[in-house]
DNA sequence: AGGAAATTGAAATTCATTTTCAATTATTTT
DNA sequence: AAAATAATTGAAAATGAATTTCAATTTCCT
């Protein structure tokens, strides 16, 4: 990639801007900025990787003792409604929330024995996937493609024969 | 395509062929042939359309009376262990099961307005999914898509400014 | 500061799914 | 064919994540 002095790439939001970008948000929809949204909007957009409102809230709980399970459980849905992250449910069935920096688009593998997910990304099935969908005269507005199986790590451990804790 | 007299595409096993199949397997697992597995296994297989276990529940629940939900939902989950159907989680959260003939693979359309739930197959996605994979030395079992959108009914009612009832 | 309006969080509710358990039914044994 | 053995049934209870309720608190606006 070239860099001239004039022209930057595109900069990647820091923490702070994207808290800013929520709070712009609240105001505009009439909700209020508050301390709890704030705790939770950071540790959410410090940690974020695929997380439950359960496991921030354990997380979150271990320095603010006094914020409840149900503001972050709410906190993350307004995170969601402002753009700044998305829900998703995975084959487990919890809801994770994933920290979403403006118009990123990508998939999942889902290790099925450590539970871990790798993102990617691949422009050739998003055109594929629109071809297909208008083929059957469909308007898509968002898709889901998650490919369940093994790592490279967990994939040795079935080569020595080791446990499968997981299903 | 062609048929001779001699060569026959493959065959579509019957519902009876399918009932026989289930009461196989449980005999081979130990477990018992009911009345009652036997009626659910039927209205399954006649009638499925990814349904949960509630809706056959409802269907069945109109002839025979006396038959649990909770006897629905185990049947449900044997039938999928069987092989005869695959349990699925579309975005409402349900968890439906379609029926199943063999290795047919296939992914789904789901119309945010009606519900409707179209099928499709598409080796080139497959392939595809199966190359990412390996790039980062994943073993794929298995793998969920789905695309979200309005279907050619629902777009027009879009167009037209007709109200959406969900979401 | 004062008042209107939203937020908080503990507790209660919802809703699908799953488990429990006593009564029943299917299968095997004698 | 009856008894013994073992699984199944289904109503009801339990589970568990997601969501709502509501009184007390906090934020925002003037």
């Amino acid at each position: 990639m070239i860099h001239s002095d004039e022209s930057k790439p595109a900069a990647v939001p820091t923490i702070a801007e994207k808290k800013e970008q929520l709070r712009k948000f609240l105001r505009q929809k009439g909700f209020k900025s508050t301390r709890q949204r704030d705790i939770i909007a950071g540790e959410f957009l410090k940690c974020s990787e695929h997380v439950t409102a359960e496991e921030l809230y354990k997380k979150i709980s271990n320095k603010h003792k006094n914020i409840g399970f149900t503001t972050v459980y709410r906190t993350l849905k307004l995170i969601a409604a402002s753009g700044l992250a998305t829900e998703r449910v995975f084959a487990d069935n919890l809801t994770r929330y994933e920290s979403l920096s403006a118009e990123d688009h990508h998939d999942h593998l889902i290790c099925l024995n450590c539970g871990s997910i790798t993102e990617f990304e691949n422009p050739k099935i998003e055109k594929l996937q629109e071809r297909i969908a208008n083929e059957f005269g469909f308007n898509t507005v968002t898709h889901k493609m998650e490919l369940y199986g093994y790592c490279r790590m967990c994939k040795k451990d079935v080569l020595r024969g080791e446990r499968f804790d997981r299903r």
